[in-house]
DNA sequence: CTTGACATAAAACATCCGTTTGCTACTATT
DNA sequence: AATAGTAGCAAACGGATGTTTTATGTCAAG
């Protein structure tokens, strides 16, 4: 079956290039990870290393991150709501990832873009940032500074990216114990929480605890 | 002259290390970044080429990162200026960095620990993490759940990370000019303000703007 | 059945990389 | 002056890696 491998390659590759990030990541690794013992199948299908990464980066774009909000809510939804609500499923979405090689590669590219990758990345990055923007501004009113718009957007990203990010030093901060209690459910939470006060809104569903 | 060689490629093995990563980087390249023909001169001063890296983490962890603040505030600071304080701190020390590959380094290890730095990462880390704990200890009360605290925490040393390390998306999304603006400063004041309105606490020096 | 395109396989190639080795120059000690 | 230790240098080695080439198998169209 000839596509099944090229997709078989381009899973282990994910997995591989996540891992090991572009250049320690070797063209036999990813075949012995794949099951092909086909050396020369990378070149075969994609012609060399670095357009199978660039395929490999598109890949792991339209399969889990496309796929991410943009949700549709009801006229009259609260801002407060839907705030929170993007809050709790960009926290989902990047932690709870089915696939974490996936979010793992795109990571990379996010502290280091590649060429390859910085199209992709800004793709990724940046309509989930207008969205973002779209509800802070109806939720703090028109009158205020664009700038501050975005470091506001940026506080409430970076909040969620740096659990993710920093995971392996955070669980050793914080020890396992505390950080297996680090669920997408309860940083969604916490992140909403500190996110709304420090706009001044008032924080609904915030009953219980 | 002996150690001077030795110094040389320390600063050469942190540049390279820090744009390429331990494996991309290789010996070659550093030695051509610190003008040595001796191409036996990492064996011959280091051993082998991971040494070189444990030795060039401990170099930057030396040389620019122990020493961060640790202030000793007078008797009767209020935490809200101790906190605001912590985060300017913070914020120059990171995006001031006189040599930048010192903190690019260290992201490394922050990212993906090796081995060789978890120790290193932790011990640079740990100490952040414990200071910003007393200061909320003190801000918040004494009946704070302890998790709640160190997820506080996190936010605010997230808000700052978040700049740093997604520092080139970043700079994508809003582009450069606005992004030319982002100083240690206004980033600082920033997220000072968002994180003491987010904790409840009257937020001083908010006259201007 | 033959042909030709496609997929796999395995060997081979050229390059690069980390490391070792042998050599030379210099310096301080005896 | 002779010796030992140190530092720099360049060639070379062994291994890994990306890629190319050649051979083999598969299968549908003519």
């Amino acid at each position: 079956m000839p596509d099944e491998t090229e997709q078989r390659l381009l899973e282990a590759a994910g997995r591989v290039f996540a891992d090991f990030g572009f250049k320690a990541a070797t063209v036999r690794k990813i075949l012995e990870e794949a099951g092909i013992k086909n050396i020369a199948a990378v070149n075969y299908y994609f012609g060399d290393k670095e357009r199978l990464y660039e395929a490999t980066l598109r890949f792991a774009f339209q399969c889990g991150l496309s796929q991410m909000p943009n949700p549709q809510w009801p006229a009259g939804y609260s801002p407060e709501c839907k705030l929170r609500e993007y809050i709790r499923l960009l926290a989902q979405h990047m932690l709870n990832q089915k696939h974490p090689w996936q979010m793992q590669l795109l990571l990379r590219e996010f502290a280091q873009p590649s060429e390859a990758g910085a199209g992709v990345v800004r793709d990724f990055i940046l309509p989930l940032n207008r969205l973002l923007w779209s509800i802070l501004h109806e939720a703090i009113g028109p009158d205020v500074d664009e700038r501050k718009l975005h470091l506001i957007g940026f506080s409430i990203i970076g909040q969620i990216f740096h659990q993710k990010i920093g995971a392996p030093v955070i669980r050793l901060v914080v020890g396992e114990n505390e950080h297996d209690g680090y669920t997408a459910e309860v940083l969604a939470e916490h992140v909403a929480d500190f996110s709304l006060k420090a706009l001044g809104l008032t924080a609904p569903k915030e009953v219980h605890s």
